[in-house]
DNA sequence: CTGGTGAAATAGCGTTGCTATGCAACATTC
DNA sequence: GAATGTTGCATAGCAACGCTATTTCACCAG
């Protein structure tokens, strides 16, 4: 019976917001300058995500979403440390393209939907107003942060398999297995990226 | 001839902000609530820090301080890796007695005064509030920003002090020198209180 | 004692995220 | 095809935010 969402309203809030988030900062993603950008009203952020802070996130997924694209673009030659050094400059290339993006998604603060509290003081007020916000999905939030953190590890998977591939080509040798050695190479990337920025 | 400045306030703007990070959390660290809390007007902030993000940035630094001299606690005994070991406890041990402070010391973005624009858009509205915010002390933030590194440098070098002396023992070999040795372990206890938080 | 300087108090501005309400569009049902 | 009811989106308004303009008055120099 019910109204459908129009999905192109909620792509283009998406869009949209990683284009102020790349072009104007993160200081210029409000509620009311995107609504103007996309054309609609604030509310349609609401009925798509729920709050500010979800559309944030979904961003960061995007952005999760696109740098694997770009990851996943790197061609498979028949030297693995040459595409790992290519993986690593496109992670890079990346970085510095959108680098507002790159802050959202991995130097700023994302609103955890504190699965532990600290039990100290207990008013906690964002928090249990987006709880509290609609009995029916009020556990979006937490889907939400499952698929950026599936979308995050798909990405780490990619550069995963790139460290197997030497270490099975005998070029590198791997203490504490693959994904230790990758998780390596993946802090000194982010470390350049983050210094840079 | 002027009034002066009562330095108490200061301190107790400080102590409550800390107080306020760790007990309700960053969301409650409000210029109203603050003003309030300590018993003085919101004026007081701005007398004395120039502004909100000025004030944070402070009680980083002060977090700092007091992180270092819970490390500088930490005895000396005759195993150096031991006191190593202590001083990774102690870190681990301030960061989970407040978190909301190592949370704004470590994990969120600070209101960083961009030496270097990214040159993409231009607006930068903070920032630029910021530094004409007054001309006399304009370059106000500058200065808490070197004292903040100044202070986390100074940290750093008591990490590096003490594995300086595990290398001297012999009980370590260091690939690179001291310090990168203690950036790693840094690195590494670090990792293991972002994912506890 | 007097004068002026500057810290601190009060009030208000513009903006923020969010919510309450109203309307119109769609999918379902007969 | 018409009726129906559920839902997406628009409008208006709220409380709270950081910040600023203005005023008050406590202080110290002369």
């Amino acid at each position: 019976m019910p109204r459908v969402a129009d999905p192109a309203v909620r792509a283009a809030l998406i869009e949209s917001a990683a284009r102020i988030l790349a072009t104007e900062g993160a200081s210029r993603l409000t509620l009311r300058h995107l609504a103007q950008q996309v054309g609609t009203s604030t509310m349609a952020v609401y009925t798509h995500f729920g709050g500010m802070d979800a559309l944030r996130l979904e961003v960061c997924t995007e952005g999760f979403r696109r740098l694997a694209a770009h990851l996943a673009a790197v061609a498979r030659t028949d030297d693995p440390v040459a595409d790992l050094f290519a993986l690593g400059v496109a992670y890079t290339t990346n970085a510095r393209e959108n680098p507002h993006l790159y802050r959202a998604m991995f130097l700023d603060r994302l609103p955890v939907p504190a699965p532990v509290d600290v039990g100290l003081g207990a008013p906690a007020g964002r928090t249990a107003a987006v709880d509290g916000a609609d009995g029916a999905d009020g556990d979006q939030m937490a889907a939400i942060t499952a698929d950026l953190m599936e979308e995050s590890l798909a990405t780490f998977e990619v550069l995963v398999e790139a460290t197997t591939r030497c270490v099975q080509a005998g070029r590198f040798t791997d203490p504490g297995g693959p994904r230790a050695l990758a998780a390596q190479l993946w802090g000194a990337t982010h470390g350049i990226v983050a210094l840079e920025l």
